[in-house]
DNA sequence: CATTCAATGTATGAGCCTCTCACATCACTC
DNA sequence: GAGTGATGTGAGAGGCTCATACATTGAATG
């Protein structure tokens, strides 16, 4: 009959939209996205259970929203590290080892901004790390062959973010023992392979032909 | 009070459990991991909502066993193709294609396979997979510089582990596109890019020292 | 054979979750 | 200062997971 809302003092939250996103990675990060659950979130919010319907069609949508938000921090983080590293070659390199890094710190994060289910079904989602690509683009010119460059540079992005990601899910499920313990060693090899990778896709690089088919 | 079965002759089902992995497998081909419950697997196997709870411990034990179903048949397919496969560099790189072409045809079992919470907490998800580094382990060595072979030999299986799943994910959350559509393009690209990683991790390679340190 | 018993299935239900709907409250505009 | 749209509350329908008590059956045992 009453309707007071119970840990706050006005009806109104006043941002709740946001506080539930920055809720729902906090839970994440407690529990995986397996054991979230939006009555948990609008719990922790001191808001009552339909409350979040508000602002987020579904759970889904809510988490999708988290993720973005999770792009962005990335996105930052990013930036900062590697503005200052010298050739292209190395720049691409350190972002493979940067991502590892950044996963370990995140993780829940990243468990949703690559969950395979919310990628599939909320474009935004994908859009958001193409922005990364525009960002690493011009490097990946910088290092590829002259011939078809365009294609290939892009390519190259590919396989690198395929390697990074590929490195952090097994960094976070437990392959190398526990993630804390072994992020740098991890973080390390993928740069390497991304090292590795580069070259392979360089220029002068005999083994590897252009237009090369399959099989 | 009578307990009759409704969809089925006997009171027993014969082989409840083995049904239920084949139902699970293609509930998750249809609605993916997420819109997955046991009560529908029960449904659709004719029994009610509790039988499957004898033979399986929790809803992830289920999925577990279904996706050690799908490791299984991954390995049948993957002896299949790399066997005729010439040189070693060629049978690495092969190997990385043939692992997204299954991807796309096992769909959702892949979902599983390496759905994060799963296999951080179902070992023996983590050791079938293992069993395939030891399939693969052999064409590593011939291929790696001779120096430290042993724990280069490693580190190039678990960059190619990576980059296969980094492609598969992509492949899976339709950024190129339909996955039924792309999928020999994406193969294409996989193959590629893991025979510039090999190349990168090969014997006379200059641009990638041994032992290189991080950034 | 008759009996017992372990394995397997059924029925029921407690507790949680998602999402909906009617209604309460508030900030803002005209 | 009344109207209105956005935001929150409470109650509840329907579904799911998992536990528990009971029914059924095939196989071993005497």
């Amino acid at each position: 009959m009453a309707p007071t809302p119970k840990g706050r003092a006005t009806y109104h939250h006043g941002d709740l939209a946001a506080a539930l996103v920055q809720t729902t990675l906090e839970i994440i990060d407690e529990v995986g996205v397996r054991g979230f659950s939006v009555a948990e979130a609008a719990r922790r919010t001191c808001v009552s259970p339909g409350a979040p319907y508000r602002h987020f069609a579904d759970r889904d949508a809510l988490l999708a929203a988290a993720a973005l938000e999770v792009s962005r921090r990335l996105r930052a983080i990013y930036l900062e590290t590697a503005a200052d590293v010298g050739s292209a070659q190395e720049r691409l390199a350190t972002v493979a080892g940067t991502f590892v890094r950044t996963a370990a710190r995140y993780r829940g994060g990243l468990d949703i901004l690559f969950a395979p289910g919310l990628r599939a079904t909320h474009p935004e989602l994908r859009d958001s790390t193409r922005e990364f690509v525009d960002l690493l683009l011009p490097s990946a010119f910088e290092v590829v062959a002259p011939g078809d460059a365009a294609v290939t540079a892009v390519a190259l992005l590919d396989a690198l973010h395929a390697l990074a990601r590929g490195y952090v899910a097994q960094l976070l499920e437990g392959k190398f023992g526990d993630p804390d313990d072994v992020v740098e060693e991890v973080a390390t090899r993928a740069t390497r392979a991304a090292r590795a990778l580069v070259a392979g896709y360089g220029v002068s690089s005999g083994p590897v032909g252009e237009g090369c088919g399959d099989r």
